[in-house]
DNA sequence: AATGGCTTCCAAAGCGCTTTCAAATATGTA
DNA sequence: TACATATTTGAAAGCGCTTTGGAAGCCATT
């Protein structure tokens, strides 16, 4: 059933029926409720490739999904994915996902947008410097970023949570209850949340004349294995770091992991903060010792991202173009003051 | 630019210079080369749209990702996207994905199939009796189920793991081992993969005589936490259960928190087996006390469904029907005899 | 009766592609 | 040379929708 059928069957016009179903003000009240009537009756859905072509509107929002043979799926990118599409459903708006080679992003994003299949970008895992953002902005397209890119000037929408305060919120806690050598257990380093985190860090040990050393910093995958990995490394070190940063409760569960294979005492021996994505896997206060975090949900961002794009293609704006999220310290069991030598 | 304005470019019409793109015989090896040069130097790029509407193929499969405000993100889910990911760019397909309530699963797809923007379908999460089935078969659209619906008679298209031999294997494993008194911790007991574990424990069991006790199976959502709840359920029942079967590593994860908060020992006082469905984040073998596992990667089926999928839209098929993988029973050190009461 | 302004409807022109049907040219055969 | 057969190209008709530019009918106003 097509618009041509069911226009012959009301005996109207398409022009009518269109305008009946899309909510033109120019066809009568009697009229457009017949049309709704068939519309029931026969079932009839407006076929969306049309639709697309005549609008050039879609419905929907595309995203490049990281992703290749060997490549680590990440629990984060699903708790988002929930996010934005919990707002999504809501304005029967659908993802177009774009599986994509890491190495391929920028390219992949332009099939992407060029793809005529998608009315706005989500973009996230921001670099520092990255190449994206000089392809979004000339693409004329409307997208919103999930994070920020360090060393580029933030003219772009984004909305970000302030990495650089709460890393040095959590390392200023620390160096209040006496900590004096610490480690930074960071996400990939290219990556521009890892970069600001790092900052927060370095900034708060140089207002006490302290330095992160370069064999206390350790950039990976956010994966378990790679905490208990890094976590090894600091313990085997001459001078062990009695705080730990941790830029993931992921990597927290394999750093805890090492610290009692150690037969070290988290929160006694070794002090550690994290930062919390609130996953629901993976609840700070569920761990044997409590986590002391630093706490955004990744899900309510995924939420915040989903209105502000559907908004924008709906031309429901206006939208605050930069948003910056605060994040929580939530202190629970897993810091304490710092062991005497 | 469109074609119109490229065939102009180059003094074609359009008919060729589409054949000369689509890879049709009957075009001149000299002219298609003289289009592709054209293609690459203006940047052309057909729309998708237009391309859809007179094709019929969107070059996508389509999937419904069940959330809801509260609903948890799922892992597995996103470890099984990954699978599809990696295989559907190496063909240029993406994917258009419905967010749906789960209550809403029957409505959602119909949804997304008569949308126009899938060739095909996934389904997953798969009920006993599932509704979705029926409505599939009558859709005239390609799809691939991964799991099945007990009770129904298996003559869709689908990739099932032997879920029952599976455990069934397990439960013998320890019968073996001297274990009689058993619990087992599973995923939502509506869901397919859930009974058919179940038929398999029980059978299982009752080849010994042995039966699995009410109050000895626990259903729920396969996070840590629901694993943590359930156990502890389990420990404090007058007749504690020796051996537990377990849906889920992520599941185990919380159960196995409940053992060591108990003051027992993994292996030793109790033996559990988990399924593993290879999620990068929890490997069992590095588990303070490694798991015993059932293997499966979900990821691979993620693979092996999109080939299936793809190849099918492609006609590049033929593709069995139906496939049913076996697991592989790993045996490490968190099974051991049966304590001595 | 003529004019103008509403309201309500329609015919037809796209949107950018694929594909059918036919024509033009090149090649081979008797 | 004449004819049949490949090979290569093009004109035009869709695909199913939206939207422009009228037009018809109705009313109130001059």
């Amino acid at each position: 059933m097509n618009l041509k059928q069911l226009s012959e069957l009301l005996g109207l016009s398409q022009t009518t029926v269109s305008r009946a179903l899309n909510g033109y003000p120019e066809v009568n009240e009697d009229t457009r409720e017949r049309v709704l009537r068939a519309v029931k009756e026969t079932g009839y859905r407006p076929n969306k490739a049309a639709q697309r072509l005549a609008t050039g509107k879609a419905g929907s929002i595309g995203l490049v999904m990281p992703t290749a043979p060997g490549h680590q799926s990440d629990v984060h990118f699903g708790e988002f994915l929930t996010g934005l599409g919990e707002e999504a459903v809501r304005h029967d708006f659908h993802f177009v996902i774009m599986p994509a080679d890491p190495d391929d992003e920028v390219a992949a994003l332009r099939r992407l947008a060029i793809s005529g299949n998608v009315d706005a970008l989500f973009v996230a895992y921001m670099r520092g410097h990255d190449p994206r953002l000089a392809m979004l902005k000339s693409l004329s397209m409307p997208f919103v970023v999930h994070g920020r890119s360090f060393g580029t000037e933030p003219d772009y929408p984004y909305l970000d949570i302030d990495n650089e305060a709460a890393f040095n919120d959590a390392t200023r806690l620390l160096l209040q209850l006496g900590h004096t050598r610490f480690a930074l257990m960071n996400g990939p380093a290219h990556l521009d949340f890892a970069i600001r985190r790092r900052n927060g860090v370095v900034a708060a040990l140089a207002e006490r004349g302290l330095e992160l050393a370069e064999d206390c910093t350790s950039h990976s995958v956010m994966s378990d294995e790679e905490g208990l990995i890094a976590m090894e490394r600091f313990l085997q070190l001459p001078e062990r770091p009695t705080a730990i940063l941790c830029s993931s409760t992921v990597l927290a569960l394999g750093a805890i992991r090492a610290v009692n294979q150690a037969g070290l005492k988290l929160g006694e021996d070794i002090s550690l903060i994290a930062h919390d994505d609130v996953l629901p896997l993976l609840k700070p206060e569920n761990f044997s010792v409590p986590l002391t975090t630093t706490r955004s949900s990744l899900r309510a961002a995924g939420v915040r991202i989903a209105q502000r794009l559907i908004g924008t293609v709906k031309q429901a704006g206006p939208f605050p173009e930069q948003e910056l999220w605060k994040t929580e310290l939530i202190v629970r069991a897993s810091t304490g003051p710092a062991p005497q030598a």
